[in-house]
DNA sequence: AAAAAAG
């Protein structure tokens, strides 16, 4: 590991970053900053809780200078307002001893203190699109210096939801600046549209090729979903001895709030974020959360992206996510920091197509989502629990997992070739063990503790897209009847590390 | 189609 001291940073940064216990660079800071300070534009591109505020954060301070003039030098764009107080939290401890100021712009908020801070001189300003341009329409807020320019989670602000108001933005920094986009995913099409706003970009990807992106230290587990009533079954997962902080997602505003109700009706310590409420109300449970106040967070997307709370071991996806893009953000919140984590998802009947897309993205192998519907009642009794946590799960509830071997993953999407690479080599071993993987019992990446990826050097972005792979639905898959399938054997813990063979005494239906 | 982001 490299010390932020020997990648040449500043001596009251390297002091702001001990003093919260941080003084070893991740692997993605390592391959960023030393391009960073010296102006070079990059597509950085690292997992889930890696490190990549710091990434782009620290030379965007930096390059200000120590005793920076009053006035914006430095704008971070980022999706949505729980991200943008975040990383203004970061920024503002990695300017802690230097006179440079951060403000938060974001909207649901009042305008003034906002604006006070702006006529103050801030010089980074990190926010959401909206309010940014609000802002500067009204003559408050002056970007014509900005010269740092960052999208944080930047494939989501390239999409067609946010691309106008980027555009917008851009149309309003200088020409010659310097620009940095992060983003565990960066698909092919999208880094070709980022170049648009860059120059001469140099794309990091903080990840060995071959190892896909998700996460190495993330078990993930689907469930079908049918004919389960999953609040129970959730409510079972939230009993577990040894979980952490646990973040549920649904796909509604409306189903938040309802399974965000039901649980605390049923006793559980919830809080929720979702569009539907107040700002006010949305920061105090993120607050809370993050103080352990509350150790279950019920959530929209809203909360998918970027955000950092530690101890997180499970996220659950009540409801599947669309794109494998967003699954592996959402997955993200567990796992961070070289941690390790649970990622539990329910696949309905109508979403069985999302399951074999993601699955075929991320390179799963593991094309249906659970090998049945049972009623018996095992399931939780083979939940893993993180390492270092202790205990099982201490009710017996009514299905069957089936534990997806996350190492060969490759997110063909959100993959973009460096150079000289060969093209399709990330497709080999696709189908390989499938049959065996089923029902089978896989440890986490032996010991865990290889936290995240080899390196790659960094390599100039001389590519367009690969296409990115098939996008639709998997097709082949029969209807049943609604009829539990025959009772399947327990499954039990193995113990082996994860090779290729199933642990012994693990497999299903046979 | 939903969610997010200005009010």
């Amino acid at each position: 590991m490299t010390t932020f001291a020997e990648l040449g940073v500043d001596q009251d940064i390297v002091e702001a970053l001990s003093a919260k216990g941080i003084v070893d660079a991740f692997p993605i800071q390592e391959q960023t900053i030393p391009l960073g300070l010296p102006g070079q534009d990059i597509i950085g591109q690292a997992k889930t809780g890696t490190g990549k505020t710091f990434g782009f954060g620290i030379p965007v301070v930096q390059r200000l200078g120590p005793t920076p003039a009053p006035g914006v030098k430095a704008l971070i764009v980022v999706p949505t307002r729980e991200l943008c107080v975040q990383v203004y939290e970061d920024m503002d401890m990695l300017t802690s001893n230097r006179p440079t100021s951060v403000v938060a712009i974001y909207g649901g908020k009042a305008y003034e203190g906002q604006i006070d801070q702006l006529k103050a001189g801030a010089q980074i300003v990190v926010g959401t699109p909206g309010r940014l341009i609000d802002l500067n329409n009204q003559r408050l807020l002056d970007l014509s210096h900005a010269t740092e320019v960052v999208l944080d989670e930047a494939d989501k602000m390239l999409d067609l939801g946010f691309l106008p108001d980027i555009e917008k933005i851009f149309s309003k920094v200088p020409a010659i600046r310097h620009t940095q986009l992060f983003s565990a995913t960066m698909p092919g099409p999208i880094v070709a549209l980022a170049r648009r706003f860059m120059s001469n970009p140099i794309h990091i990807r903080a990840t060995d090729p071959d190892e896909g992106l998700t996460q190495a230290n993330i078990n993930h587990l689907v469930y079908r979903a049918h004919s389960l009533d999953k609040d129970e079954v959730i409510a079972r997962i939230l009993q577990a001895d040894g979980r952490g902080k646990t973040v549920i997602f649904t796909r509604t505003k409306r189903a938040a709030q309802r399974l965000s109700d039901e649980l605390g009706d049923r006793g559980f310590n919830t809080a929720s974020v979702h569009g539907d409420m107040s700002q006010e109300a949305r920061e105090r449970s993120m607050a809370a959360f993050k103080a352990g106040k509350k150790d279950v967070l019920i959530a929209t997307d809203v909360a998918a992206r970027g955000i950092d709370v530690d101890d997180v071991t499970h996220v659950i996806n009540h409801t599947i996510p669309d794109d494998e893009k967003t699954y592996l953000h959402r997955a993200g919140r567990t796992g961070r920091a070289g941690k390790t984590g649970i990622a539990v998802t329910f696949v309905d009947w109508e979403d069985l197509h999302k399951w074999a897309l993601i699955n075929r993205a991320l390179e799963f192998g593991q094309p249906e989502p659970v090998e049945t519907y049972s009623s018996s009642p095992h399931l939780f009794s083979d939940l893993d629990i993180p390492a270092g946590t202790k205990g099982r799960i201490v009710t017996a509830p009514k299905t069957q997992a089936v534990r997806v071997q996350p190492e060969r993953a490759a997110d063909a999407a959100a993959e973009v070739e460096t150079n000289g690479e060969a093209p399709g080599r990330r497709r080999r071993r696709r189908r390989g063990g499938d049959s065996e993987r089923v029902g089978s019992t896989f440890e986490p990446a032996g010991g865990g503790a290889s936290a995240s990826a080899g390196q790659s050097g960094p390599s100039t972005d001389g590519d367009r897209s690969n296409d990115g792979g098939g996008t639709h639905d998997g097709g082949g898959k029969e209807h049943h009847d609604g009829k539990p399938a025959p009772r399947r054997r327990r499954r039990r813990r193995g113990g082996s590390g994860g090779g290729s063979a199933p642990a012994g005494g693990a497999t299903v239906g046979a």
